[in-house]
DNA sequence: CGACTTTGACCCGCGC
DNA sequence: GCGCGGGTCAAAGTCG
């Protein structure tokens, strides 16, 4: 698989068709084209059938915690189509909600949602209840992305939340827990370390305002304890325990180590319990970078190639060695890089939204996230639009990919299906270059 | 020769 | 305390 840095247009003409896109490939991929169209609201047009699985949401979350939420508007909700939809219908794949407030903050704050005089945080539920993954684009945007149990989907909600009061006394260990209506989960949820654990595993992080907080909590919390942590409560909401952030990216690929952009020094290889491949560990060679991923093959499927970075890149994807003018960084590594320094990447190249205004989404852009004025996105931020883009549900429900315990997964994008020649098809619509 | 991979040993947390 | 299992270390080997 041939790499690039940045800049797609430099370096569509030597990029040959991988056997798959590797994660950074489609992530930059989907967010150049983003601006045009979304692209994946064509290439997918969105299943009609499950609305009664989306319907309800809010009775299903008041009833679960026993109070009422906010009213969410999910009216016209279908499986992605916040993201998915064409823009025609919805201008941006981000729900917005109080204008003025940063649901990234919120949301990466550990005391996120708990000043909402409407909000009172449940006591923390069960380990094996569905993740609900909370990310924004800006600070007037919110998506909310849920993954069920035997389901996994993205959900978009749109909820009405207060603007916090400044100097408001809020405590800051608190977290929000948005238990699922699903009751028939098993207990015997397979925790994080076990082979191709599938959950969305976030641990959001506030790092421009939280560092103290997040340091402090460090200390409380080394690396087995947090572990230990996500597994109890299997990060219901958005709990911020330390810097890490963890975040599992299932893919076809013939690779063993499909290629993200970053250097990667591997470090260890152990077969697991449950899954005959071994899983291999890497770091990141960048110096002073400590961000880590497990790559393995799935237990079920050895085609499908599980990825977990645990961890931030603070720095940008370094050009490959030996690389000339083929690797040339785009635009993010000139005018942007300082921004681009200035947040956090997890595991990812620096070309997403944020760092690349060609994808920023206009309406995104009038609520001022991509302004100088507006506060870099976070990494959660990136991977999730990210992530959110990825045409998940509909491939693995035709295909079957639930895994051990029906754990909710980041999907895989196989290659020759529909799914990634409707990628290359829009990206030939979009660039007039077949792919 | 430097970067990277391989692989067995070791460490440590956890459950029994 | 002991065994299990996941994660890490580090020496040796490989590759370009």
């Amino acid at each position: 698989m041939s790499d690039f840095d940045g800049n797609f247009m430099e370096t569509t003409s030597y990029w040959n068709p991988p056997a798959s896109p590797s994660p950074r490939t489609i992530f930059e991929m989907l967010n150049q084209i983003d601006d045009v169209v979304n692209p994946i609201a064509e290439i997918f047009p969105q299943p009609t059938d499950q609305s009664e699985q989306r319907s309800g949401l809010g009775e299903r979350l008041a009833a679960r915690i026993e109070f009422t939420l906010p009213r969410l508007e999910t009216d016209n909700i279908s499986p992605f189509a916040a993201f998915f939809r064409n823009t025609n219908d919805v201008p941006s794949p981000m729900v917005p909600i109080s204008p003025g407030f940063s649901p990234s903050a919120l949301l990466q704050s550990p005391n996120m949602l708990s000043d909402s005089p409407q909000i009172n945080p449940p006591s923390p539920v069960a380990n094996y209840e569905p993740q609900v993954m909370v990310e924004s684009c800006g600070e007037g945007n919110a998506t909310t992305m849920i993954s069920e149990n035997d389901l996994p989907h993205y959900e978009p909600m749109n909820v009405a939340l207060p603007t916090p009061q400044e100097g408001s006394d809020i405590p800051i260990e608190e977290s929000v827990y948005i238990p699922s209506h699903e009751s028939h989960v098993e207990p015997q949820y397979a925790p994080l370390d076990a082979p191709l654990v599938a959950s969305f595993d976030t641990e959001v992080v506030d790092q421009e305002d939280n560092d103290d907080i997040a340091d402090k909590q460090d200390v409380q919390a080394s690396a087995p304890k947090r572990r230990k942590f996500e597994t109890s409560s299997n990060m219901i909401g958005a709990t911020r325990v330390s810097k890490n952030q963890r975040i599992i990216i299932q893919m076809e690929s013939d690779e063993d180590h499909p290629d993200d952009g970053f250097r990667w020094r591997k470090y260890g290889q152990k077969v697991v319990k449950g899954n005959p491949n071994p899983r291999s560990y890497y770091k990141c060679t960048y110096e002073g970078c400590n961000v880590k991923k497990l790559v393995e093959r799935g237990a079920d499927d050895v085609n499908v190639v599980v990825t977990t970075y645990d961890g931030i890149h603070e720095h940008n994807a370094p050009v490959p060695r030996g690389s000339g003018s083929k690797f040339r960084s785009g635009p993010s590594m000139s005018s942007q890089d300082d921004q681009t320094n200035q947040t956090t990447q997890l595991g990812m190249p620096p070309s997403s939204c944020y760092n690349n205004p060609v994808s920023v989404d206009t309406t995104m852009t009038s609520t001022g996230p991509f302004t100088s004025l507006a506060p870099p996105m976070d990494m959660t931020q990136l991977y999730m639009t990210g992530l959110s883009k990825l045409p998940s549900l509909p491939v693995n429900q035709n295909t079957g990919f639930m895994y051990r315990n029906d754990e909710p997964r980041m999907d895989a994008i196989p290659n020759g299906t529909d799914v990634y020649k409707g990628i290359m098809n829009r990206l030939f619509l979009n660039f007039g270059t077949r792919f």
